[in-house]
DNA sequence: CATGAATGAGATTTCATTCAT
DNA sequence: GATGAATGAAATCTCATTCAT
């Protein structure tokens, strides 16, 4: 059936993602996800014909919502403030990443995947997307007045993307012992306040 | 010789850092360094027993210069401004990287050697390290009425290690097309010019 | 089927055994053993995981009748008389290894598997085993005052076990050039004629 | 100097006997030879062109008194009586063995060194010609009216040659816990008594 | 007299993948 | 829709041995 064939797919996905975060990208092996996943290693090929198939599949689902969560951003952006739509951007991301700390193993992707073509340049688009998508939001702020004009917008995207990924590496290698939301969004409303002009 | 020996443990060194930096971390196998070196298999494991080793001394060349940064700008901090010591800092790094793009493959080393202990052991310790290092010198700079003191030294610590590393990822996925140096730099002082007080 | 797979793993042990006994224990690889099975030798690995676990197999099989052996010869004792027990405790032995000589190899497992610690802890037990088998059908001989009761039991039981294992490696070393059975019979009866009581 | 370097060489057969014992003859690599002596494996080369050179040596310094203990014992055969004779040759050996228990590792050398033909041979040779020595002492105590007549001669050789082994491979087992000179002498006596004719 | 440097061959083991059922 | 059986290729590592110095 679709269904379960999907559901089937996912499973796979879903443990490799897994492994990557609980034993590192050199423990994924079909033969672990297959003793995991309690199936066959055969089984495995059946759903995915090539091991990197997987991990493409492992790309997809790690960049899943960047679009909604973009295009939700903008409409955001146009509704309220654009300040609001930064803070729900970088909002969405880390409160699935709280409730999902394995999936941030992939925030290293691109050097993971280096040098396995196809996967190398999934890993590098994700990374250009958001920090594209980070940089529009930041331009429409600018454009608002919101954010200072005076400074690049690409380095301004730079930096809130930077903070996004440093974090997010801090949280994984201090053992998640700290609340990647609260302290992402505390950061990002202070960088906010710094790089916005003062509302006196 | 002592000297000659050291040459060969370093030439490995450097050929699997290379071969991360190329083709990434799956790629770096005992043979592929031995053929670029024009060496035997046998032979690298007369330098470095297990592979595991070589990339012990990845690690370690990755962080060779990291105590004398840290203790020059220190010192920096006393001689001159701790604003200067900051700047001091990160040039050090990104003066090295630019003329040395392939160290920069390391900045991951955390997530890459995941699950193998010994090493990501040691790449938790790299990063931990530089991070408390940034922000001895942020500590610094707020002491010094140069940084704003209401906002946690921690917070901005982490905002300008993120940049770092941030940066050299996307130094790394744009390959190399733009100054590392130049872009950190510029970006730094934006940063230190928005988390200082005003001088009017 | 799990049927064919018994069958597959007994012919892996039967021919680890094969190549100890022809060529010695150094000629052991799973390479050969494949060679010889007509597999491959990432085949052999799906059987037994790790090349220890055959030689485990092997020690197995080398004892695989101990037990049975034992508990027939003491309801021997029981049923007839004990010194028919302990013949028929060697001739049970020495019957089949007569029919497959290759298990002989194995007598010196102790020795072949010195300094790895599993092989070498069950190739003790095995020993030791057998040693406490033939002392008790000893013990239970002189209790019924057939064997002289003047003796240490153990002592008795060395002499008869040493008899058996001597018996074993000269018919090695001699090429098979006699017959185990009836030389360690005879010199089992003469054993047992030499203390035993006299019957005049 | 002629002495230094057969003292070398006597080193190197006495480390790699020590391997044997300790760790089981598929330990002993030249590598580990040299370790131990605090040599480089060049050097052992120097000593012993080829590795079974090294276990050829073994061999000859296992049986180094072979004859002389044969010499002796027939004289005292010859002198005294021959049944003294018979404990002259096994308390030779015990009492060497008692403190040298390493050595004893070598009673299983045909086993260890099966398939590789020199080494194979020559343990054969040791084996063969040790029985061959008891078998004429025996002979001699018959002739002499001493051990019974009517049981073959090679029967009784191979008793106590058995014996002698199984008691060795006895204390090895079960790590030299008890005293090898005092049970085998022990044992022999009461062998003697029960072989021999009644003194009455 | 000893050693450092190097190596080819081979051992064990892992892995992704195929195929017949 | 799933699996068991099998495998070639490659990876890490060990070993005996050579040679120049």
């Amino acid at each position: 059936m679709e269904l379960s064939s999907v559901h089937k797919k996912a499973n796979i996905v879903l443990t490799a993602i897994d492994l990557i975060h609980e034993f590192g990208i050199h423990s994924v092996s079909t033969k672990e996800i297959a003793r995991r996943l309690g199936l066959s290693e055969s089984t495995i090929f059946k759903y995915f014909s090539k091991k990197n198939h997987i991990f493409l599949a492992v790309l997809e689902h790690f960049s899943l919502y960047d679009q909604d969560i973009f295009r939700t951003s903008l409409e955001k952006a146009k509704k309220s403030t654009s300040r609001e739509a930064i803070l729900f951007y970088m909002d969405s991301y880390v409160s699935y990443y709280e409730n999902y700390p394995q999936i941030t193993a992939l925030i290293q992707a691109y050097e993971l995947f280096r040098g396995i073509s196809e996967l190398e340049t999934r890993a590098k688009d994700i990374f250009l997307n958001r920090l594209a998508h980070i940089q529009e939001l930041i331009r429409i702020a600018q454009e608002a007045n919101v954010i200072k004009q005076d400074i690049s917008t690409e380095i301004l995207a730079d930096m809130v993307h930077s903070i996004f990924i440093g974090l997010c590496l801090k949280w994984r290698i201090k053992n998640f012992n700290f609340s990647l939301r609260k302290e992402t969004m505390h950061t990002i409303h202070l960088w906010l306040d710094a790089f916005s002009y003062k509302k006196d």
